[in-house]
RNA sequence: GGCGGAUUAAUGUAGUGGCCUAGCAUGCAUGCCUCUCACGCAUGAAACUCGGGUUCAAAUCCCGGAUCCGCUACCA
């Protein structure tokens, strides 16, 4: 088993947009396939025709595509095991459910579900297992002829699989060591329903996984009740010598109080639960996106991979050539990661901070256009690399920029309070004549001409370049004041200076 | 309720019996830089869930309590 390819599946179902923890998971899956050269596919899991949505398949792929995620084989790509849509599977499904049947590992059962919703409520704690399945009606409980009419009557019926009572089934997880369950407390799990002709997770998983020669099952910690159940069925079928190595990750949290991250949380705190946004087909209701939201798709990646996992360095920040020489099972941690937004912004301020003044300037533009602003490339460029230290998205770039296109309309009371003196008027009348002499209006030699000029009258620095900042751009902010005159330009800053000095005061 | 898992600062985590006077990062606070804000730099406040054991020695191992999470469907 050891000298077997690495081939690891993420296996969603197409039921709606895709969690944040979803994606997570493929990226571990991802992560620790090309740490060992193996192969990662994408299997969708629609076994459920009733819980369909459509969209969802599509919305998975362009996703992954974003993140900058690759898979090796699966929907969308093709593979020596097509198909990868379990509903596209059923004539295989069937062949296995009739294996389990002959062998005695499951049997047939006509219990409807409104049956068992009544033995429910009548036995506390009712579940279908080797105690109680004597009281349905099942193919345990009825002769073969029996069986034979209902079904050859269309009579609905689904295949449960038979667990022997009182044995400890062991699962050695790769992040949380030995786990022991008995099978007492597995029910008779349904593997398979007549009703649409598909088997459910349970068996389509363990069959799927078998014959795609998948080596590592990396899931979420919500299945570990259920894997002795498939270590179980492995044995059935005489596969335990090639089961793959199990590895359940912890969840992820709600930021504040308990529970797991939803889909309400996101738009209720103010961040994204999904990658991309999504329009939910049946209730239009909007969800947003990560993608949408402004984040870096770098970003997402380092901040989801730090969720739950820590190479144990002194730092945060890794490329995903990092992450994938690092990634490693056995530092996964055990207990469920709580989502923390304010880390996830850090992180996207740092990859903005890593993108060049050009890159940065072609995802501003688009944006810019649509307030009704073109300038030039190279002056874009200028101004969007004065002020990227201080954004955490690329739409922060207006509220930090608006001033290089817009006069302000009215003047920060803060800052006038504070910075705007008594001399304040007569300073920028000052300031404003030395300025209108100046032919070389360059950032660097207007600098040296005010401050020169400004040392020689013993003026305060501060009460003139922030009176001069309030009157240019309507507030004490913003990145070094000569570099935006310069790029305002000497009329500009001039009609700016004079209009403020007619409304302060 | 039953079963399983988990528990280091506000948050993500490092720590795998002595190196722990518990490290790093985010956030927060303060200072420096400085024309403002940010960046950067420096500093600071802040944690081993509780109780028993085992051991010369426990955040680390064992038992119990508490709390949280998951599962308990003809959902995945």
């Amino acid at each position: 088993m050891s000298d077997r390819k690495v081939r690891v599946r993420f296996a969603p179902s197409p039921t709606g947009a895709l969690h944040i923890g979803g994606v997570r998971t493929c990226l571990y899956n991802y992560l620790f396939a090309k740490k060992h050269g193996g192969d990662l596919l994408l299997r969708i899991e629609d076994t459920d025709s009733t819980r369909f949505v459509p969209g969802a398949e599509e919305y998975i792929i362009e996703s992954f595509k974003w993140l900058g995620i690759k898979f090796d084989e699966g929907v969308g790509i093709g593979g020596d095991h097509a198909p990868y849509r379990q509903s596209e599977r059923r004539d295989i499904y069937r062949k296995y459910v009739d294996i389990l049947l002959k062998s005695g590992n499951a049997y047939i059962a006509f219990d409807t579900p409104e049956e068992l919703e009544k033995l429910r409520a009548e036995i506390p704690n009712f579940q279908y297992d080797a105690k109680t399945r004597s009281m349905g009606k099942n193919s345990l409980t009825m002769s073969e002829d029996e069986v034979k009419a209902k079904i050859a009557a269309g009579e609905k019926y689904v295949v449960r699989a038979k667990v022997e009572p009182n044995e400890d089934i062991v699962i050695d997880d790769m992040v949380r060591g030995k786990v022991t369950i008995n099978s007492n407390v597995l029910d008779d799990k349904v593997l398979y329903k007549s009703a649409d002709d598909l088997p459910t997770y349970h068996l389509a998983n363990i069959v799927d996984d078998h014959l795609m020669e998948v080596t590592h099952v990396i899931r979420g910690e919500e299945w570990l009740p259920s894997a002795p159940l498939h270590v179980l069925l492995y044995r059935y079928f005489g596969w335990q010598d090639t089961m793959p190595r199990f590895a359940h990750l912890p969840l992820l949290l709600k930021p504040v109080g308990n529970g797991k991250l939803s889909k309400r949380d996101g738009d209720k705190l103010g961040f994204p639960v999904f990658p991309l946004r999504w329009v939910d087909p049946k209730t239009n209701e909007v969800s947003s996106g990560y993608r949408e939201s402004g984040y870096l798709p770098e970003a997402v990646v380092n901040f989801l991979a730090l969720l739950g996992w820590n190479p144990g360095l002194d730092r945060d920040l890794f490329t995903v050539e990092e992450l994938t020489e690092l990634f490693d099972l056995g530092h996964v941690s055990k207990s469920g990661a709580r989502f923390d937004y304010e880390k996830a912004k850090w992180f996207n301020h740092e990859y903005i901070i890593k993108k060049s003044d050009a890159e940065l300037a072609a995802m501003y533009k688009p944006l810019l256009k649509e307030k009704g602003y073109e300038i030039a490339d190279a002056t874009l460029e200028r101004i969007v690399g004065m002020v990227k230290t201080r954004i955490s998205f690329v739409a922060d770039l207006w509220e930090e920029t608006n001033f290089f296109f817009e006069a302000p309309t009215e003047y920060d009371e803060k800052s006038i309070k504070k910075r705007w003196k008594e001399e304040s008027p007569a300073l920028m009348t000052e300031l404003g004549k030395i300025l209108e002499g100046i032919s070389d209006f360059t950032s660097a030699n207007m600098e040296k001409i005010v401050m020169d000029w400004i040392e020689k009258n013993g003026h305060n620095t501060g009460t003139v370049m922030n009176s001069f900042r309030i009157t240019i751009i309507g507030a004490a902010r913003g990145p070094h004041m000569f570099d935006i005159i310069e790029i305002l330009g000497k009329e500009e800053t001039l009609r700016r200076l004079n209009a403020a000095l007619a409304v302060i005061k």
